[in-house]
DNA sequence: CCGACGTCCTGCTAGC
DNA sequence: TGCTAGCAGGACGTCG
């Protein structure tokens, strides 16, 4: 559910607030996440310093001083957020890094337990991994994105959802794009027009921004670095609403499942387009 | 090589 | 009113 804008606006929150900070003391549950926390990590962090706190794709990275990093991955219902050290601790809390004073910690929770957070102690490695498994971030999008589309056999929706072709698009905004540009999510990528992946790229960054400066959208677990809520999900035009009017022409919004997600859309504003050469 | 699909996990809710 | 089946989905492994 946290998808680029909600991981952005963490980054955002975190940032003036993390760094510089020292990790004084770390402390773990029992409860397994994806990548399990290790033990003999804790050594290697306590003492250390972070540095910068960045965002790619929907993975969040804490640069700590001289080499290493913490790569944070929020999942489905991933919360990074810094909490006073008074505050009750939450259930599903995972992780708890202290930070310099003891007043402040760094809390990671996870109820689904899909994310994970893990250290990565070779400095550089962190950006060669993430460039392997992860495409360009939107703002990114290279001049021949229709030929990365092109050569699809899946539909759209399923290209968006790739994060080796486009980084940080998940569920909800594959369909707000694809309601933005007017395109259907079935709409295979080899028939689609060179003008159609051209308006979907601005579509996609479009509602993108939009998101961010609503700081995200929360439908049930997601919060900022600060604990606070998103708004975006008070503007969504197509997910979720199904059955509902379509903001654009007031037809009902329908939804099917498409690449194994539920997927939302308007058939009158998002019609498949074929390309001139092929019929459909 | 590519794409489809199953798996992980818990909490909420629709439906009986 | 209480129970349960089904659903939510990001990343990754497996299979055809």
């Amino acid at each position: 559910m946290p998808e680029l804008p909600e991981v952005e606006t963490v980054v955002r929150d975190l940032r003036p607030m993390l760094c510089g900070q020292r990790i004084d003391r770390i402390q773990t549950g029992r409860a397994r996440l994806r990548r399990p926390w290790q033990k003999r990590w804790e050594k290697l962090l306590v003492g250390r310093r972070f540095n910068a706190v960045r965002r790619r794709g929907k993975w969040i990275i804490l640069d700590l001083d001289e080499s290493g990093h913490i790569l944070v991955h929020l999942g489905m219902t991933g919360q990074l957020t810094i909490a006073s050290a008074r505050s009750p601790r939450l259930n599903h809390t995972h992780v708890l890094m202290t930070l310099e004073g003891g007043d402040a910690q760094l809390r990671y929770r996870d109820v689904r337990r899909f994310g994970s957070v893990e250290f990565w102690p070779i400095s550089q490695a962190i950006d060669d991994l993430l460039a392997e498994k992860l495409g360009p971030e939107p703002w990114e999008l290279p001049s021949d994105w229709h030929q990365a589309i092109s050569k699809s056999a899946r539909c759209l929706k399923a290209i968006l959802l790739d994060q080796r072709v486009v980084a940080g698009v998940g569920n909800i905004y594959a369909d707000e794009s694809l309601f933005e540009a007017g395109l259907s999510p079935e709409q295979l990528g080899v028939h689609t027009r060179p003008a159609d992946a051209a308006r979907l790229r601005e579509a996609i960054i479009c509602v993108l921004e939009r998101a961010i400066a609503a700081r995200g959208a929360t439908i049930r677990d997601y919060v900022g670095g600060s604990g606070l809520q998103g708004g975006y999900q008070n503007e969504f035009q197509v997910y979720g609403r199904t059955g509902q009017p379509c903001p654009r022409c007031t037809r009902p919004i329908e939804s099917l499942r498409l690449a194994g997600r539920s997927t939302h859309y308007c058939p009158a504003c998002q019609p498949v387009r074929v390309r001139a050469s092929g019929r459909k």
